[in-house]
DNA sequence: GTGAAAGCGCTAACAG
DNA sequence: CTGTTAGCGCTTTCAC
């Protein structure tokens, strides 16, 4: 940067000022720095930079894996935005184990993150605390809870739950199975649905619960094991479109009737949903969607005012209602 | 820092060095150190680490977009090897605007990345030399050239066309279609596809081209247009398993057998794939152990002994053969 | 094994 | 509109 304003007769923070407010120099100025900067092919460190103001530029997110596309498309929502305004994302997963959180927020903070996105709304103590003491604009996302730590978009799995229940009750169901991954959305899926189904008085819930991250042939596994306890399966929710996939080739090996025999549920909305044999009934949720408003929320958040708007964003979901239920 | 080196009674360089080389440091003063960090809920400032030792602990990765799960996979894996030795995973993504990678590079090369991940080897000249200059370690993948910028991890997308050429001829089919998205490594998958056929003397291509990036109803609307090019058209080649499942469900709309009356081919070998009816043949990439082995490789590399070894690393793919095709 | 001094390259705050 | 003066919080020498 020495170099820069030697070569451009200036001063440092001027060159400085050029590269962050270039509307506060005179445009005489202005453009002897910029020449000077493009001829010595000078790149700002910008880690001095956030040093000196505290102020970083870069987003950090934690999700349980990419590999999930709904985790996915969230982010590329994100960072498409984020970009947009000259933020960037640090990655971090946890796959799926709780204490994986804990030390990738400290390694955020560490690196000074503007503001921070957290997938769901259980957090241990420690994180809770240590995002408060920080003041570290938060989103948590992909669910919904009164409390959040500091902002939270997403949707009530529970009521997402319980939608499905009501779909399901109307057809005329009245066994039901729940083929759920081991993780905390997941159980309050299935939470709605089943209080959904003994509030109507009118049924029984087996559960199977899978490992994170979910497979197809976990899908496929789960719906046989589901079949062996409760042989007369008239209904199952699965708490993915991935696990959904998988029930529905189970039924195919199996020859059973979709949904005449067995109506199956997924959740997501993932592309082959709609594209799949038959058709899969599911919650859909936009992800991408989703990824871009916690982008533009945090653009506002990290904008000159602050205006610190409301703290709970519900976007919803809806259920897309094909064949398969 | 000095709050912590002031209530353990050292000098800060200690408390520095417990962070980085704990075993440089005595047992007993290096316990008090630990003590008075935990205490204190001491949290590095790794902006002001990274400025002092020009060594981020960052690894900077550029993908056209996450919403394409095989990207999505191998930075899941990439991330996950990183994690293991203290690194972070910084993304870009360009939505695959060839204008995007060069800012981005610039804005990680500020961010003092410790590497660089690259998808494809195509890059404007621009990359190449401030790459090469900032002597950053730089993987190129998803793709191989024989004059990486510094390293490339991947695998012949010609030589992968070729393989469904030969393929698809020893099936018997002489009229060939290629949908394939307007990017890059499709049209060198198409050039193997498109020279091993005429090679054979025994066929011709008709091409449609999708924008990326590539949806389900991108790949139904491709085959109508190839077959109204080519009504007698006997194979087509997806350049990716999202464009062959809308072709696969095109065909079931227009009650084509599949692949009696055509055989279709995808690339990447998604979960679903092998799902789908019929299942899909297709050219299995291991996405997600290409991330690791960059990880790996960028491991080694990073490490304190940096032994420059192979600067070309074919990572293979094969053909996942079932039904389709 | 531990410490003192000297920056890393930038921006904040204040002058002028 | 531009410049001066001080750091930001670490790590790097090099002594001891």
């Amino acid at each position: 940067m020495s170099d820069v304003a030697k070569a451009a007769g200036v001063a440092r923070v001027t060159v400085s000022r050029v590269l962050s407010e270039p509307d506060s120099v005179a445009p005489a100025t202005r453009a002897a720095v910029q020449k000077a900067i493009a001829r010595l092919g000078y790149v700002p460190n910008l880690n001095a930079g956030t040093l000196a103001s505290s102020r970083s530029r870069i987003v950090g997110a934690i999700v349980p894996t990419l590999s999930n596309a709904w985790f996915a498309d969230t982010m590329d929502g994100l960072a498409k935005v984020l970009a947009k305004t000259g933020y960037q994302l640090l990655l971090g997963q946890t796959a799926y184990e709780t204490e994986a959180e804990e030390k990738l927020v400290d390694a955020f903070i560490g690196r000074r993150v503007d503001a921070l996105v957290l997938t769901g709304t259980s957090h241990s103590k420690g994180v809770r605390t240590k995002l408060r003491k920080a003041g570290i604009p938060t989103i948590e996302c992909w669910d919904l809870c009164d409390d959040p730590i500091d902002m939270v978009v997403g949707f009530s799995n529970e009521a997402a739950g319980e939608a499905v229940a009501a779909h399901l009750l109307a057809r005329g169901c009245r066994r039901f199975g729940f083929l759920g991954a081991d993780e905390d959305r997941a159980r309050k899926r299935l939470q709605g649905y089943r209080e959904a189904i003994a509030r109507s008085g009118a049924g029984s819930v087996v559960v199977q619960s899978a490992t994170p991250p979910s497979s197809i042939d976990d899908g496929a596994a789960g719906l046989a094991r589901l079949l062996e306890s409760e042989p007369g399966l008239q209904a199952v929710f699965c708490s993915n479109d991935t696990l959904a996939l998988g029930a529905l080739l189970e039924c195919r090996r199996r020859a059973i009737a979709v949904p005449r025999d067995l109506a199956v549920v997924g959740f997501s909305d993932l592309p082959v949903a709609a594209a799949c044999v038959p058709p899969l009934t599911t919650v859909r949720i936009d992800s991408r969607g989703l990824g871009e408003r916690i982008g533009t929320l945090l653009e506002h958040r990290l904008g000159r005012d602050a205006p610190e708007g409301a703290r709970v964003h519900d976007v919803g979901f809806s259920l897309a209602i094909r064949d398969s239920a």
